[in-house]
DNA sequence: TTGCAGCCTGACCGTATGGTCAGCTTTCAG
DNA sequence: CTGAAAGCTGACCATACGGTCAGGCTGCAA
C-alpha cells in the first residue's frame, strides 16, 4: 500500500469525522427531510458505523440542530454583501450574486434551511427573533435611506427582500424543477449566469435604481 | 340532543370522510413533511380511528399522493390567468394575484407542493415533465410574443417564470419566517395587498411592460 | 323484511428506528 | 513506559410506526 495508514492526531480524527457527518447529514436531511432521514442511511454515508454518529452527536436532533447552524451562518456572511455598498446598484447587485452562488454551491444547506422554516422553525425560532430579525432591520433602514437619497423609487423594503431572498433560494429549493424544465440537465454555466443577470436587471430596473 | 344523528347517504358518507381525511393529512404533511407525518395523527386531526384511514387510503403513500395531485390542480387553474391575457400587464398581474390568493388560502399545500419538488418530485415526476413542462413552454411562448410585438423588454422567460413562481410561493413556505418578521402576526389584509402591489409593481416595471 | 355490499374498528403484527452500553483499541501527556 | 482519556463499535433494547384482519354494524335495493 502507498498509503501506511499514517496515525491521525486525536483533534484530526475528531474534525474530520464531524465534517464527514454533518456532509452526509446534510444531503440525507435534505433528501428526505428530518422525519424521513435515518441515523443509519446517514451513517453509511458517511463510513461510519451508527453507533459512531451517536458517540459525535448525542441525538438526531442535536445532529440537525448543528446543520441548520452551519447553513444559517453561510447564510448571515453573505448577508454582508449589503453593507459596504454605496447605494442598491453595488448592494443588491451582490447580494443577489452571493446568494445565488449559496443557491449554486450549496443547494443541500438551502433545502434543509427552507424545510425547517416551514415546518416553524422548531430550532432556529430563537435565531429568527433575535439575529435574523436585527439583520432584517438594519437592512430595512439602509434600504430606507437609499429611498430618501433618491437612489431608488419608494419601494416597500420589507417586500423588497422577501422578493430578493424568494428569487434566489428559488434556484435551489426547485431546482430539481428547474432541471426537469431544462430537460433533464443541470443548468448550465451560461444558465446560471444568465438567471443572475435576469434576476438582477428586472429586480434593479423594477425598484428605479439609480447610480450614487 | 338537538341532532337525532341523522342517518347519512352512502356516497355522502364517503365524499364527507375522504375530505375531512385529505384536509387532515395536508395539515400534517406540510407541519411534518412525508417522513415525519403519521397516519395516527392524521386519523385523529380527521377525527376517525387509523384503520379508517387505510380503508380509503391503502398506503400513506397512497394519500399522499392524492393530496400533491389536489395542490397540483389548483395550481393549474390558476395559471390559465395568463391566456385570457391581451399584454403583460394585464396577464401577468392576473397571475401574481391568482397565486399570492394560493399562497394565502392554500399554505399547507403550497408547503407540501414545495415539499415534494425539494425532495425530487417522487410522486410527480410524470405531472412535471409532462403538464408542467407543456404549460411552461406554452407561456414561454406567450411571453415571447410579447416581446416581439414590443409589450415588454427582452427578458428571458423562463427565468422570468420562475421569479414570478418563486416570488409569490415565497409567501406560503416561508410564511413563518415572514410572520415572526412581522412582530409573530400573520400578515393583515393591508399588508398582503401591498405584498402583491411591491411583486406586481417591480416585476412589470422590471421588464418595461407597456400597455397593449 | 331480508340479504348483502359497503362501512367501520379494536386488536394485533413485523419491522425499522433512535438510542444505549460494555468493552475494545488507540493516542498521548507526564 | 504507563495509565488514563479519547475514540470506536457490535450487539442489544424499547418504542413507534405502517399496515392487516376478523368480525361487527348499517344503509339500501329488491
Amino acid at each position: 500500500m502507498a498509503e501506511p495508514t499514517r496515525p491521525m492526531r486525536r483533534h484530526e480524527i475528531r474534525r474530520e469525522n464531524e465534517k464527514a457527518i454533518l456532509v452526509a447529514a446534510e444531503k440525507v436531511f435534505a433528501e428526505a427531510g428530518f422525519g424521513g432521514a435515518t441515523m443509519q442511511l446517514i451513517a453509511d454515508l458517511a463510513g461510519l458505523p451508527k453507533a459512531n454518529l451517536h458517540y459525535y452527536f448525542a441525538t438526531k436532533e442535536e445532529l440537525y440542530r448543528s446543520v441548520v447552524q452551519n447553513i444559517f451562518e453561510i447564510w448571515l456572511q453573505a448577508a454582508n454583501c449589503f453593507d459596504a455598498a454605496r447605494g442598491p446598484i453595488d448592494g443588491i447587485s451582490a447580494y443577489i450574486d452571493a446568494k445565488m452562488e449559496i443557491s449554486r454551491r450549496h443547494p443541500d444547506g438551502s433545502k434543509v434551511w427552507a424545510s425547517e422554516v416551514m415546518h416553524g422553525a422548531p430550532v432556529l425560532q430563537d435565531y429568527m427573533e433575535s439575529t435574523l430579525r436585527e439583520w432584517t432591520d438594519g437592512r430595512v433602514e439602509i434600504i430606507r435611506r437609499w429611498i430618501e437619497e433618491g437612489k431608488m423609487d419608494p419601494v416597500d423594503p420589507r417586500h423588497l427582500l422577501y422578493m430578493l431572498w424568494a428569487a434566489t433560494q428559488h434556484y435551489a429549493d426547485f431546482g430539481h424543477q428547474i432541471e426537469t424544465l431544462n430537460g433533464g440537465k443541470p443548468l448550465s454555466d451560461r444558465q446560471w449566469r444568465e438567471a443572475k443577470e435576469n434576476i438582477k436587471r428586472v429586480i434593479l430596473t423594477g425598484i428605479g435604481a439609480r447610480p450614487a
